[in-house]
DNA sequence: CCAAAAGTGTTTAAATTACACCCATGG
DNA sequence: CCATGGGTGTAATTTAAACACTTTTGG
């Protein structure tokens, strides 16, 4: 136990991030392509080894910061994976990170050793390295589940969007349909979204009221109880 | 960042586990005693380094069996704290997790370094070492939503059990006040838990009725879409 | 027969579900 | 004037909340 602690202090730390977005209708996770090795010349979650003198959650940012341009984004520790032998270079944790992003909001630029950097639909996802897949299953679970129970959905939404629009993000989401009408009633009722006055521009049909998420209205809520559901 | 690879494999990582029980109507948590550097003298979390020849899931399972004797139990990843000073012998990440165990069906001994192991109402903890609060109040949080949507106060309670024991398991974890009457009946129309015919012995009052919860009717449930919510 | 906790049902209010038609715009 | 998606209300059912007295046992 005691006998031998340095040999303790030979693991290296990584931080792979689960980036998601809403494009088209269709959830989109962000990928790099590498261009260093282990596994040069594949598709990967953005991730990386961190350097040991700085704070977790700090290494977290910096790694998607470093890799993709993306800064100052909505993220979470999802789990960390420690098989023995998930990375060839020796014994490597990695802390698994997710984040929510507006897409249009964002040129994602691929930068260190990300040779590219681009959206995949959910369900058009390559083979990925490591276990990476396994993370991004695990990701995707969690993400079902906390966008029922927290609205995190309108951090991938434009800033301005219409009632469609978040229904069908639910609905890609959960892979459910709901009733037009219930799920407005319900969404309203709620109070954490407000009508903004304007409108959709240039659509061939009658043009969507868009509203706006109002973010100090769920923290006041919360207080007095009220716990989201959808 | 290529640069010096060999920097980055200096960290250590360790497990701590937050080990809750429920006996006399409190909810309690497990502590050991440590006779060892850092913190030497010190009732802290169960945790140690874990060393680089297992998987993760294996070293947080040893971990615990081996400062506590505890085997076979309940566990689950609660997070990842990697604060660049939270340990004075180097940079540790160290993977939370907790566990749920019937107390009264285990006895505990503390061995290796632990000297002593014993159980503190949850509010009645002492100062603890590195960020091992920190930890403890994440894992009391996740206990208070975890149960509410998983059936996993079971854990906690003797296999035959009366109803009266889980409201007030409920309650003191939740630190709120349920109605007798609709707490029996929205928990009994779950069918989750069966009246076995046992009753309870020797009690100064009309005896309780004994149950016990049966473990498979979740699994059949969860895939007709049956969501627990307490 | 007293103390102590177990056990049980009904009424009211709130939330959820199911469901179908008219509206505004661009082409 | 047609195609396209936007927008709305009501009734029926289900679920949750409020609430008080009787039962069984040991001492």
């Amino acid at each position: 136990m005691e006998a031998n602690i340095e040999s303790k202090f030979k693991a290296a730390v990584s931080v792979d991030n689960v980036v998601f977005g809403f494009d088209n209708n269709d959830l989109k996770v962000l990928l790099i392509y590498r261009g260093a090795e282990p596994y040069k010349d594949c598709w990967a979650l953005p991730g990386d080894l961190i350097s040991l003198d700085q704070d977790l959650e700090q290494s977290a940012e910096n790694v998607l910061q470093n890799l993709t341009g993306l800064d100052n984004i909505y993220m979470d520790q999802i789990h960390t994976f420690g098989r023995v032998d998930r990375h060839p270079f020796g014994r490597v944790f990695t802390v698994a990170y997710f984040a929510l992003i507006k897409i249009q909001d964002y040129m994602v630029k691929p930068s260190s050793w990300a040779e590219e950097a681009a959206w995949f639909p959910i369900n058009e996802v390559p083979e990925l390295p490591f276990d990476h897949m396994e993370i991004l299953e695990y990701a995707k679970d969690l993400l079902k589940n906390k966008i029922r129970h927290q609205p995190i959905g309108f951090e991938l939404l434009p800033k301005y969007f219409t009632l469609t629009e978040i229904q069908s993000l639910y609905e890609a989401i959960l892979e459910t349909q709901f009733d037009t009408r219930n799920f407005r009633k319900k969404l309203l009722s709620m109070n954490l979204i407000v009508d903004t006055g304007r409108q959709q521009k240039e659509v061939a049909h009658r043009p969507a009221k868009l509203y706006k998420y109002i973010t100090k209205r769920y923290a006041q809520l919360q207080q007095i109880g009220f716990s989201f559901d959808l």
